[in-house]
DNA sequence: TCAAAAGTGTTCTTATTACACCCATGG
DNA sequence: CCATGGGTGTAATAAGAACACTTTTGA
């Protein structure tokens, strides 16, 4: 083999990070492996890049298959390449991170084939290939970005009460919130649409639901703001 | 060509930005193409990854081919994996960034044969391939960073002002600051040792030298401390 | 009537901003 | 003795942290 033949016997990959919450903990998408290697361990989603594909669209190509969702935020985070990540050759791969809301999600053909399912982020066993570090490296990445844009709305429904927003930065951070003091603070900025609705179903006083107004948003980044938890 | 095949017709490359101080405004060191494509062109450093090389091996090993210089501070930034990115072929390349110190510079025979040269970052026309937007992302992701670590110093030589170095962060953040403010706020860190040397051969009141206390940066991250300026 | 979570203001503390004059040196 | 940048403190303002009780609903 030439030495110019070897630079193209390489490939590379998207992975995956999908993160979900249900009101408890952040969770990730996860698949259990098919085929070797790591035949049987749980992996990140991710598939090679095809030849006239982009690499935010082989993230979402990786995504559409497994959840059947479309349209979802989707951030890229960085390359691993390490030289013997992958045993069957020299593969780099991209790694992004991606929003949804669990509830959108319909197991589809290909992820029941590949017996995918949702893990808590903080109870995670050995991954495949070096996908702990990938999945370590991404929730850093979203720490960052979940206090420096509205992007944690995209974790919930459209219509959430103040508490379940709360426990959504709780989850992320790891950390505890004062209740009037994020109200007070989330409120201010003038970003959320209070609803004439309420939760229902609940054994207590049901909470107000509200929605994000993107357009407002939108609006005021325009004119300079920026968003900061 | 057989379909699996093509996924081998592909090649990455490292790129990288690397950022210098020389009092005045921050520069980037770009290369003049000295052949097609883009031939003649303002381009940033960069190669193909070898196939045994580590991704950060062959950024180093960019810089140190142009610049001599080894062991400086080097990150990664992303991937940039358009489709048509290069005109003459798939080559999805990892951008980083670097941050040296100019005077340490001598132009390497290698430097030389590219013309190499620093580029005020303010002022620069259109680059080869997709490097305007490469600089820029990595000009985004330093201003993050040169907050959130204390990273400014590889910019500086290991003796410096104080107001050496506030220049060095009014030009990064391309906003001014408070002397005084800036003073109470970097002194207050305790991160500065101030030298029994003052600057030599100004026509004023000469300054005080300091140099950062790495060690003792070090000890207090294992303590829980994290800069930010 | 009880349990469970919703909702709501004020005080204290800390961090940030704004701002102007004298000092030391070389030419 | 003049020009140039070095060096210094205080007051005002804004932001963040701490904190406890009443309300509404379903069971």
């Amino acid at each position: 083999m030439s030495e110019v033949d070897s630079f193209f016997k390489s490939a590379f990959s998207v992975d995956n990070v999908i993160f979900g919450f249900d009101g408890g903990d952040l969770k990730v998408l996860l698949i259990q492996r098919g085929a070797p290697p790591f035949k049987g361990m749980w992996a990140l989603p991710g598939d090679l890049v095809y030849p006239n594909e982009n690499l935010e669209t082989a993230a979402e190509r990786v995504l559409e298959q497994l959840t059947g969702l479309k349209g979802v935020y989707l951030e890229q985070v960085r390359a691993f390449g390490a030289v013997n990540r992958h045993p069957l050759g020299r593969v780099i791969t991209i790694a992004f991170y991606s929003l949804v809301k669990t509830k959108d999600f319909v197991p589809t053909p290909a992820s029941f084939a590949q017996r995918a399912s949702w893990h808590n982020i903080h109870h995670l066993d050995k991954l495949a290939f070096d996908h702990n570090e990938i999945l370590h490296d991404c929730l850093i990445q979203l720490k960052y970005r979940v206090r420096m844009a509205p992007i944690g709305f995209e974790l919930l429904p459209p219509k959430f009460t103040l508490t379940e927003l709360q426990q959504l930065y709780e989850s992320i951070l790891e950390t505890e919130l004062d209740k009037r003091n994020f109200r007070k603070k989330i409120l201010s900025m003038n970003l959320l649409e209070e609803l004439d609705e309420t939760q229902e179903g609940v054994a207590h006083r049901p909470a107000k639901l509200y929605q994000f107004d993107q357009e407002r948003y939108r609006q005021f980044v325009e004119q300079g703001y920026s968003f900061d938890l």
